[in-house]
RNA sequence: GGCCCGUUCGUCUAGGGGUUAGGACGCCAGGUUUUCAUCCUGGUAGCAGGGGUUCGAUUCCCCUACGGGCUACCA
């Protein structure tokens, strides 16, 4: 096979959603699979559009999931520029050889001008008319006006764009890598305009140059761009060029199964449907992202690999290294896959289990100390291997479980009404003296013995204590626990607890 | 409306002319646990419908239905 080349090329309209990651994932895969090269591609040609701090945030974002490329706009590379608005002259140069080798043209209609023609056509009884072989005679473009109007319009330089002429009658046939072969009639597609009037060019011309400038062998993307993949290779035609291989990715789908997922959706659902948070400094629009909302960032890229995708056989858990290896383009499925949250959860839950408690300590530390709380490593590395079995994502280590931290402010009532007797108070209190004279592993033995030894059920004295320590009735083990929070500590809880209870 | 793509448990999917249609998430039940969680065991539930082809279709073909995408001087 030759040089092996993918690109991701998202246009910085705003935060990257999981789609989009997704996209760069298989893209990244595949490239890595084959020992290739990933390239990031700016595609910023809508002016409009173009969002501050989207560029940083896209790079940032495949940072955080263990994606990097080897060329971009941020670390250079043999083909430079990577950002499109710094191609602007590039495209230029070949839509004029288009239009030099009679296959495209010049076209000065206005907004207006369009619309009414579609107006037009829809009075004739024709739904959506297209720019095309049967309506570009009436329109004003180099291909109807006699050869000085559009010379002195061109030279105006207003309204000027550059259009596809589309061939009449031609089958184009894409091989797609996911699909097989897919047929388009020449005669559904429309002179696309590929040079704005503004001189910045569409997505179709700058895609279809800059993949061939830059050496893509293997095109990766959305299945959103499955029908104009027909223009792109009559482009590629145009220019005598080689086409990449194509594979046209199944959509990420909302929960409910109606449409693809959209930035809007985390809200409605209420789950990110970005990998880290947006907060724009001039913009209302805030959205919170996985890494905020406690994600191993290994877990996501798992999730997102899944969907859409599967070795073949019946493992779930692989590292972005395993990906890698087993990752193959006919093991893509075809159809759209919805977006489910449970099994998101349930990957990040697997991650915190199997993830060193060092690390965890790590991402809990500067929550804790968000709140003002400065503990030791040691102890919260502890901490996090006691609690990891029992959260899905990382802040719920300090949700349920800020006892370790903190005394406990309140008690359970349900549980004291059910479990506390006033008549085995003397006991808690000898409990408490147990463990103020006692520090040592088998502290649980200990006391459990002295339940038993003292006429008690454990069933009575177990849960108070718990309750006592923790303030609630759910968590690890009750001696392990008292262990890291220290004796002392716990026959002064204790204490406080018989006080206030 | 037109063109294109798709359709296996609620969800993500494996499979493929003859299978008890497999796994995972979720859910339910049991076990373990002082509790919760983890873990283990079991259970629930599926080939969209109709025609063909065939000895035999969930699998191949056609139609319908449904879902999705595109249909911009957005990508």
């Amino acid at each position: 096979m030759e040089n092996i080349r993918l690109r991701f090329a998202p246009s910085p309209t705003g935060p990257l959603h999981i789609g989009g990651v997704r996209t760069a994932l298989y893209n990244y895969l595949f490239a890595k699979k084959h020992n290739g090269t990933f390239i990031l591609r700016i595609e910023d040609t809508d002016q409009n559009r173009n969002v501050v701090g989207a560029e940083s945030y896209i790079i940032e974002a495949l940072e955080w999931c263990g994606i990097s490329f080897d060329e971009g706009p941020h670390i250079g590379g043999n083909f430079q520029p990577y950002r499109q608005s710094d191609r602007k002259k590039i495209y230029l140069q070949y839509a004029k050889q288009l239009v030099e080798n009679g296959f495209a043209y010049y076209a000065f209609d206005t907004a207006e001008e369009l619309d009414e023609m579609r107006k037009t056509m829809e009075d004739k009884g024709i739904q959506g008319a297209k720019y095309n072989y049967e309506t570009r005679a009436m329109m004003k473009n180099s291909l109807t006006l006699d050869p000085g109007e559009s010379q002195r319009l061109l030279t105006k330089g207003e309204n000027v764009t550059v259009r596809l002429l589309i061939p009449k009658d031609e089958d184009i046939v894409i091989e797609d890598l996911i699909r097989g072969e897919v047929t388009f009639n020449s005669n559904e597609l429309d002179d696309k305009i590929i040079l704005k009037a503004d001189g910045m060019p569409t997505y179709h011309l700058a895609n279809v140059v800059d993949d061939h400038l830059m050496k893509i062998s293997h095109v990766i993307r959305g299945e959103e761009w499955l029908s104009s993949t027909a223009h792109h290779l009559l482009l590629y035609a145009f220019f005598g060029w080689k086409p990449p291989f194509f594979a046209h990715l199944p959509l990420i789908l909302k929960p409910s199964g109606k449409g693809k997922l959209s930035k809007r959706d985390g809200a409605v659902f209420g789950f990110p449907v970005f990998p880290l948070e947006w907060k724009p400094e001039n913009e209302e629009e805030h959205f919170s992202g996985f890494r905020e909302e406690g994600f191993l960032p290994e877990a996501l890229v798992n999730f997102l690999a899944f969907l859409g995708w599967n070795p073949g056989d019946e493992r779930e858990i692989f590292s972005l290294n395993e990906l890698i290896n087993v990752f193959s383009i006919e093991k893509i499925v075809k159809s759209g896959a919805r977006f489910d949250f449970d099994k998101a959860k349930w990957y990040n839950q697997q991650y915190i289990i199997a993830e060193n408690n060092e690390k965890l300590a790590v991402m809990i530390q500067p929550q804790l100390e968000a709140k003002g709380m400065y503990f030791d490593i040691k102890y919260i590395e502890r901490f996090a291997g006691l609690m990891k079995e029992r959260v899905v994502n990382i802040s719920e280590f300090l949700e349920s479980a800020g006892y370790f931290f903190n005394r406990p402010a309140e008690y359970d009532e349900k549980i004291i009404s059910k479990k506390y007797k006033p008549e085995n108070k003397v006991a808690f209190e000898e409990i408490a003296q147990l463990l103020k004279e006692n520090d040592h592993l088998h502290m649980g033995e200990t006391i459990k013995s002295w339940i038993s030894n003292h006429g008690y059920k454990l069933g009575d004295i177990l849960p108070v204590l718990r309750l006592a320590v923790t303030g609630g009735t759910q968590g690890p083990d009750l001696f392990d626990m008292i262990h890291l929070i220290g004796n002392q500590e716990c026959a002064a809880r204790i204490k406080l607890f018989l006080e206030r209870v």
